[in-house]
RNA sequence: GGGUGUAUAGCUCAGGUGGCUAGAGCGCAGACCUGAUAAGUCUGAGGUCCUUGGUUCGAGUCCAAGUACACCCA
């Protein structure tokens, strides 16, 4: 049966879960398959979310559009594959489960299990396994919590399946991973895969490299030491190079030091010594940038602010170095050689030009090492690659010390000469294969140096105590100029935190020369929104980017099917197919087969070159995760096993994702990826990208930050923020800057942070917000835009949508009750029905249209804004409003059961238009509002479409009109400050349009009742004005034709008298400054004449008689004193239909007077069905002093 | 260092092709309305439309330079 009582309050989180409850129990989404089944498709692809922890609110962005479109389409009969992904191998992963496991590097990995590489890596790779199905599980189930409509994977049985055999996809899969093989081999066969060698920033606790995209994500602003240091010239006794550094450990490894040919040098004496460096290196002020000659005096007055350096963020000012606090400034080179020649301080022997100290030979500072002494550079493995490539002669390092040419070396930053070590820096590579000098590697994958560095073999290169190991060395042997502290910006991993250190490996790349290719497929498809330009960035990024890296020095990924002559490097094949791995393998099979294709199983296969006859070895690496991402559009559609259901579904109609990052991540990987396997087909039609979610006050969402909202916390739990400060801020502070409002609780804590400060911190407490309000809350707001979440924002939704609309149903489902009405009832035809009725049911076919357009334009918040006007401003602040007392009838006649229809059918319709954005609520509404012939399920009902026959727009333009028209007079009302309760005589209106005229005489009842107005008039438009006129020029029209005779015409028009102008206009023409302007050009104003209260708008004008009659004052007091008792049944808790008994008892004469005059319309509005002369003793009578105006009046009632 | 974009009320944002006496929502203040409302209505306070120059009768809007921020690239 319909319109079950509500519960009040209603708690939605609750109900959210009975639904899920319900859902379940009644198969509808199964049900839902059954009706679309065999339909027109709606491809959706889904963007895989790392399954490494449980889900942020952050999620539910994304995921909720995922799932209104969805349901928009499905409503709409199309058929989805409703597959939802996880992304699961790749580098988070192992640094989770190491946290997991306390394993510091990859060492410990290797060790897990004793002394066996294998078999701890097994146990690695499958405890990373275990953790991505894990939370993959977690994020299913807070993903249905969520309303998402996907086929999940939902028993114990179906996640006991393998990653294939499951419902979602997940890239960890067989089948992802050998159709990334296919990939990779179709790349292979057009020779686009190769190894590259090449100095990258590495993480030596993470031990890999990372890619330019990784390094810009995590500059720092610290402190090193850099350092001076001589390089004596071999041929010049007592000569020396004077050579900066930062990297103090990378002279171990120095092989050459480059000049600017083109810099002047000049040559010092100071003491014994004889020193070369840039000339204008030599006074330079460090502490300033040294990009531009920006000497203007710009900046007077500004030393205040300059000293002014307590913040630590030392913001990067014009022409100033960017540093730390507490450091002290960096000396000029001048005055270190001031310092170091005492009284004699030293000289300027002469100068000369870069060019002509080329080709000097010095001696390096670590000469004696092994390393420096190793032919073609060194470590072995390193001097090999050289030999082989030929990018050096056949000498070592120590025996080529020399100064060679860089144009980019300049004076500003150091002394002008530059230390080059082509192991340790991607220039100095560069440089050091055009000089065919020998690279020298120094470090392991953990950032320690190799074997052959003497007293610095096993030193790790970012610990402080190495460079100081550097330094006593340099002391030793008298190299040692000066050492300071520096500040600069120096890249970490973004991952973990630890500074990097830039060292010689060799990965493997896909050469991306093709990307025309791509380009051309980024034409093909649409990006969304439009004002985000997202083709551009797109292309911008194809465009600009290098060769695709796609190694990884890890364990848990996917096996890059490379295998490699284990005597040749040069020679290498790549895998394309788990099938011809079998055909291929000369050994290894039986212990990778049965496996899944990772290591280390997959390491045990060998293959045979079959032009060498040697046996070849897979590389270790793992592949890049993008990779895993951007095969989806083939793996999860049938590519493999059923080619033509692939055609079906491919491409994609529709994919969405967070777009920061994504335009070279996952949309990159897609369409490269798909480019490459169908020869220019785009993988999806339509992209939608969204921006990134902050707290609500703008700032990022971190954990540590106390801002961070977990899913699962906002959808049922309830969530904790907090703030922290100096323990000396008030509690009362914190809360009022720092924290949003509106907090169920607060609590403090004082704690110690990293650095051993004590902080306050101040914990919120706050209610679950529920994922229908999470829901509405995401599209009703532009994607391109940053969106701020958090308790205040979200309450703001949930009373401006969620609780009006709720209202409004609960309104319905109260009168429906008591009046038995019966949606099932023969329908009264919409001509029949009240104005009102047929102007909503009109409206609604607008909100219909709207809906339909919005949905398949993929801008689901056109139609949420207009949603919400449209129940705010239409159904809530105007039908229902207008129509209450209709509801209030006691008997169920026509009219009454024309506005249950009417209301009926909105509420129905509404339901249906925003189920696929809040289905929680849509389903509630729905549930107890639908005839058992209706659908079991909201979503399982077809998507609203216009009635043609309910349109009427002359209708909804008299509303509209009649609206305005109340709003002029309701603002002459409260500037006459007079109150709506009191009722008035008379309006006078002289309409701007005709819209006003019609509303007017159609229905000026809505017009009287809202404003408690006795009688409207309507007077002529072409009568006198009622408010005085002022004509001004209506410039957007008028400025064309009077050009620079504005000013003028101004002035003309100023001395004209109104019915001079009007008269004219009238006749069509008004001529200023002699040319001709029609009424467009003019625009009126109006003042209302003194002794009226006036209003004018949109050419309307209103007039308001304010003149009280005695009869007028004692309607207005009744209507007080119907307030009154109203007020009191509510606050006594009366249900709306008891009947009372009422005593009132005053001792003013106008107000006795009112309530005999009203008595009958007092009883009836107050339900009062016996009158106490005395005040009643009965315990169930409530009574209430009040006052009207000055009066003192005593009100009691009670049920009877 | 290069590219792109943004800069409007305390906050979040609107403001095609110049006509603006610059708007909305939230927040704030006052008044009002209310037996669906956890709401709503009306009014008010609050702006150097980032800065400086230019084009124009007229610039938030167009142009140039600068500053700050964001994103992308190196």
């Amino acid at each position: 049966m319909p319109f079950e009582a509500i519960d009040k309050p209603f708690d939605f989180p609750k109900n959210e879960r009975n639904i899920l409850k319900f859902w379940d129990e009644s198969r509808i989404f199964d049900l839902l398959r059954e009706k679309t089944k065999g339909k027109p498709r709606w491809s959706f692809l889904d963007g895989p979310i790392t399954a490494n922890n449980p889900m942020g609110v952050h999620h539910a962005w994304g995921r909720t559009y995922k799932d209104a479109y969805s349901r928009f389409f499905a409503m709409n009969g199309r058929e989805l594959r409703w597959q939802n992904g996880f992304d699961c191998q790749g580098l988070w992963v192992e640094v989770e489960v190491e946290k997991e496991l306390k394993l510091q590097s990859k060492k410990d990995i290797e060790n897990l299990v004793p002394g066996n590489v294998t078999a701890s890596i097994e146990q690695f790779v499958q405890k990373c396994k275990d953790r991505v199905n894990h939370f993959a599980r977690i994020q299913t189930d807070q993903s249905i919590r969520l309303g998402q409509w996907m086929d999940w994977d939902r028993t114990d049985a179906d996640w006991a399946k393998s990653p294939d055999e499951r419902k979602s996809y997940f890239t960890m899969s067989s089948e992802n991973n050998y159709t990334i093989w296919s990939f990779l081999k179709k790349c292979f066969s057009r020779n686009l895969i190769y190894r590259g060698y090449d100095v990258m920033p590495w993480c030596g606790r993470c031990g890999v490299g990372l890619s330019e995209m990784e390094l810009g994500e995590g500059y720092q602003l610290i402190e090193h030491r850099s350092v001076f240091v001589r390089f004596p010239l071999i041929d010049r006794p007592g000569e020396s190079l004077l050579v900066w550094t930062t990297t103090p450990w990378t002279l171990s490894s120095n092989v050459a030091a480059a000049v600017n040919p083109k810099l002047t040098y000049v040559k010092i004496q100071c003491k014994e010594a004889i020193y070369y460096l840039a000339k204008g290196a030599l006074k330079f002020d460090r502490m300033k940038m040294g990009d531009k000659g920006d000497d203007d005096s710009a900046d007077m007055g500004d030393t205040k602010s300059e000293g002014d350096s307590q913040n630590a963020e030392n913001k990067n000012k014009k022409g100033k170095v960017a540093w730390l606090p507490g450091v002290p400034h960096l000396k000029s080179i001048e005055q270190m050689f001031k310092e170091k020649g005492g009284k004699e301080g030293y000289r300027v022997l002469g100068e000369l030009s870069g060019a002509d100290m080329l080709g000097w030979r010095y001696q390096g500072p670590f000469d004696d090492l092994p390393a420096q002494q190793h032919p073609f550079g060194f470590p072995e493995e390193v001097a090999k690659i050289v030999q082989q490539a030929n990018w050096s002669e056949n000498k070592p390092a120590q025996a080529v010390h020399q100064v060679i040419a860089w144009d980019a070396v300049g004076e500003t930053e150091g002394t002008g000469i530059v230390h080059i070590a082509p192991g340790c820096g991607r220039e100095d590579f560069i440089l050091g294969k055009e000089n065919r000098l020998p690279p020298i590697a120094p470090l392991d994958d953990n950032g320690n140096f190799v074997a052959g560095f003497g007293f610095l073999s096993g030193q790790n290169a970012s610990k402080p105590g190495t460079a100081d190991l550097v330094f006593d060395h340099l002391k030793k042997n008298d190299t040692l100029f000066a050492l300071e502290r520096y500040v600069h910006k120096y890249p970490h991993c973004w991952r973990c935190k630890t500074e990097l250190l830039f060292r010689l490996v060799d990965e493997w790349y896909i050469r991306m020369d093709w990307r025309n290719e791509i380009v051309q497929v980024v034409d093909s498809v649409q990006f969304l929104p439009e004002s985000l330009n997202g083709r551009a960035r797109e292309k911008d990024w194809l465009n600009n980017m290098g060769d695709w890296m796609i190694s990884k020095k890890r364990y848990w990924g996917l096996a890059l099917p490379i295998w490699v002559d284990e005597k040749d490097p040069t020679q290498f094949e790549v895998i394309g197919s788990y099938e011809e791995l079998k055909e291929r393998a000369i050994a290894g099979w039986e212990e990778f087969d049965g496996n899944t294709p990772h290591r280390p199983w997959i390491d045990q296969i060998v293959l045979r070159n079959p032009k060498t006859g040697n046996r070849m070895l897979r590389i270790p690496d793992v592949g890049n995760p993008w990779l895993d991402a951007g095969i989806v559009a083939f793996s999860t559609m049938n590519y493999n096993r059923d080619r033509e259901e692939w055609n079906k579904w491919y491409p994609a109609e529709f994919i969405t994702e967070s777009f920061p990052g994504q335009f070279r991540n996952w949309f990159y990987a897609l369409l490269a990826m798909s480019t490459m396997m169908t020869s220019g087909k785009p993988p999806f039609r339509t992209l939608l990208g969204f921006a990134t979610v902050r707290d609500q006050f703008g700032n990022p969402m971190h954990k540590s930050a106390g801002n961070s909202i977990e899913f699962i916390a906002a959808a049922d739990d309830g969530y904790e923020l907090f703030a922290e400060a100096d323990p000396k801020i008030s509690t009362q502070e914190l809360q009022n800057k720092q924290l949003p409002k509106n907090a169920l609780s607060y609590r403090e804590e004082l704690i110690t942070d990293k650095e051993g400060n004590s902080k306050k911190r101040v914990y919120a407490k706050y209610q679950p917000i529920s994922t229908d309000v999470v829901r509405w809350f995401y599209c009703r707001h532009n994607p391109a835009n940053n969106i701020n979440f958090g308790p205040e924002p979200t309450d703001e939704v949930r009373s401006k949508f969620i609780l009006k609309i709720w209202n409004i149903y609960s309104f319905l489902c109260e009168y429906a009750r008591i009046d038995r009405f019966d949606p099932a009832h023969p329908l009264i035809p919409i001509h029949e029905r009240a104005i009102l009725d047929q102007w909503i049911l009109s409206d609604l076919q607008q909100l219909i249209a709207d809906a339909n357009k919005a949905f398949s334009r993929y801008q689901v918040m056109d139609f949420c804004l207009q949603a919400e006007a449209f129940i705010d401003e239409k159904l809530s602040n105007w039908y229902l409003r207008r129509s209450r007392r209709r509801f209030w009838k006691n008997e169920l006649g026509q009219d009454k059961l024309a506005a249950f229809q009417t209301l009926y059918e909105v509420m129905n319709t509404l339901t249906k238009l925003i189920a696929p954005i809040v289905p929680f609520l849509a389903e509630t509404i729905y549930q107890n509002l639908r005839l058992p012939r209706d659908p079991l399920s909201v979503h399982l009902c077809d998507y609203p479409l216009i009635e043609s026959s309910y349109i009427n727009p002359a209708l909804s333009n008299q509303m509209n009109a009649l609206l305005d028209t109340i709003s002029l007079v309701s603002s002459a009302r409260n500037q006459a400050k007079i109150k709506v309760r009191q009722p008035l005589q008379e309006v006078l209106v002289q309409p701007g349009n005709d819209s006003v005229i019609q509303a007017l005489e159609r229905f000026p009842d809505l017009l009287l009742d809202e404003l408690n107005i006795k009688k409207v008039t309507l007077h002529r438009t072409d009568a006198a004005s009622l408010l005085e006129a002022k004509p001004k020029l209506q410039l957007k029209y008028a400025a064309p034709k009077l050009g620079p005779h504005i000013k003028s015409a101004q002035q003309e028009l100023l001395q004209l008298a109104w019915e001079k102008v009007k008269a004219d206009l009238e006749k069509g023409t008004l001529t200023l400054c002699g040319i001709a302007l029609d009424s467009n050009d003019i625009a009126i104003e109006f003042q209302s004449p003194p002794g009226w209260i006036g209003m004018a708008g949109k050419g309307t004008q209103v007039l308001l008689k304010i003149e009280i009659s005695p009869e007028l004052e004692a309607e207005g007091l009744a209507r007080e004193v119907i307030r009154l008792i109203q007020d009191l049944r509510k606050s006594a808790d009366l249900q709306t239909q008891d009947r009372i008994g009422l005593f009132v008892e005053t001792h003013s004469m106008k107000i006795k007077q009112a309530i005999d005059i009203h008595r009958e319309h007092i009883a009836n509005e107050t339900l009062t069905s016996q009158w106490f002369t005395d005040l009643p003793s009965s315990k169930q009578f409530v009574q209430k002093e009040a006052k009207i105006d000055q009066d003192p009046l005593l009100i009691a009632i009670g049920v009877i």
